[in-house]
DNA sequence: TTCGATTTGTTCGTATGTATT
DNA sequence: TAATACATACGAACAAATCGA
């Protein structure tokens, strides 16, 4: 069998064929052509439309899969993943009860201004000095009490006309906002954990001392191509919660 | 092409034949097969010996490759990991610096008991009620200043005859000595950090005053089928160092 | 309820490319 | 250089799940 080779031009063939196709279908994710829950077209249509066969179709979306960009669903289709999904939620979300039991998170907005990044700010989201960004202060409540302090830094440029209404009137969650509204997803975040004594705000909200040690997480959330979107620095009271890392349950498919 | 399944014995093919091949798999590697970092068969040479075709065994290694527990080389064949080489090591050690310092870790043995498991103990590890287990308190310094303290439980039965001299004394990590001198193969590690203050003793061996947090870690060990090995809890002075945690940069292959 | 169309999942087989020894 | 081993790509057939007529 003659290869076909019709995405790469006949050129050197300097990256597999798949991965070609994996980068074609991203970028299609990114320009919006398909909306998150909704279905890509079926494996046979993309072959097609790309003339490569099935196969290669199939390993370049098992990376997407892999990377929980997309969900295949056998009889069904292949979907953008949606973050409001519980699933996808708890991805991203660690922070559990040491006793094990599951309460619905609640969440309660403090604050949401907008001002001007400072380096560490610009340096981290890749934006010029000086730039405006949205801060906001959130709360997050487990079993009707003050767990998570929530300190987040979003380029407002990306985020227009994000307010205190839309914000606090948000279903589900806060990436869940950034696809349904800006069409940002999220796929991927980095998080780099300390302990440390709480600031006196977040003392004050969470209810613990000023001298009782509290989880300090700083988290940077990227979307496609690794580009970062959001900075985060959250504290934790870990006196009846703490923070799960599994690594790994990472069953494939 | 009539499907041949001879490995599921015309019975009700209830899983995957790649399921079942990956079954087979792992269990070698468990009965001591091949020794970590030696090369499994070639495909080819297991497809014929499992009577399925090279692309049912690739789809099986598919999944052992993305559980870290063997490792693909194009032109050379594909081995069962080691955990004394780099790679590996820092797979399951998140402690970076802060300012993004690579130093050379240096561990030190404290001490090392023998106990019989209290209650907590031997649920986590799946052991008998008074079963005898292994104590061991470990130091391990970065740039030459003591950063994590370490107290880990192990089953004696698993790991006889196991005496300072030999854990003192060993190359690289605790689980290359593991692997090396008693066939485990540690393929995965569940964590649950939290703020905590220092224990005397803790606060003494870090050079931290008691009253300034730390980062502690409870882990579960595991190998292969999800059976625990190893219960540690470690304290981490986070002045100048921290927890980093990717989720992810898990370039797929 | 049944049936058929559609879609992903599994399995086979073959050919060729590329890296290692 | 030749042999070996994994990597990529193709195509075909059937299984299993889903969904609507």
């Amino acid at each position: 069998m003659k290869p076909v080779r019709a995405l790469a031009g006949g050129g050197p063939a300097s990256q597999p064929l798949y991965k070609e196709v994996k980068g074609r279908i991203t970028r299609s994710l990114i320009a919006g052509e398909w909306k998150p829950g909704a279905a890509i077209p079926s494996e046979s249509r993309l072959a097609a439309q790309f003339q490569v066969s099935v196969g290669t179709i199939r390993k370049a979306i098992d990376e997407l899969v892999a990377e929980k960009i997309v969900i295949r669903q056998q009889g069904r289709g292949t979907f953008v993943t949606i973050h409001t999904e519980d699933r996808q939620f708890y991805y991203f979300f660690h922070i559990v009860s040491k006793d094990g039991g599951k309460e619905p998170p609640a969440h309660e907005l403090l604050s949401l201004k907008t001002t001007k990044a400072d380096t560490e700010t610009a340096a981290r989201l890749g934006l010029k000095p000086g730039e405006r960004v949205h801060c906001v202060h959130n709360v997050l409540k487990l079993a009707r009490r003050p767990v998570i302090f929530d300190e987040l830094r979003i380029a407002a440029a990306r985020f227009p006309d994000l307010n205190a209404a839309s914000f606090g009137a948000r279903e589900g969650t806060i990436y869940g906002l950034y696809q349904a509204r800006y069409g940002i997803n999220v796929v991927r975040i980095s998080e780099r954990l300390s302990a440390a004594l709480p600031p006196a705000r977040v003392s004050r909200v969470l209810g613990v001392s000023a001298t009782s040690p509290v989880l300090m997480i700083k988290r940077v959330a990227y979307t496609y191509h690794d580009e970062p979107v959001e900075l985060r620095t959250s504290w934790v009271n870990t006196q009846s919660h703490e923070y799960l890392s599994d690594i790994w349950k990472n069953e494939p498919r």
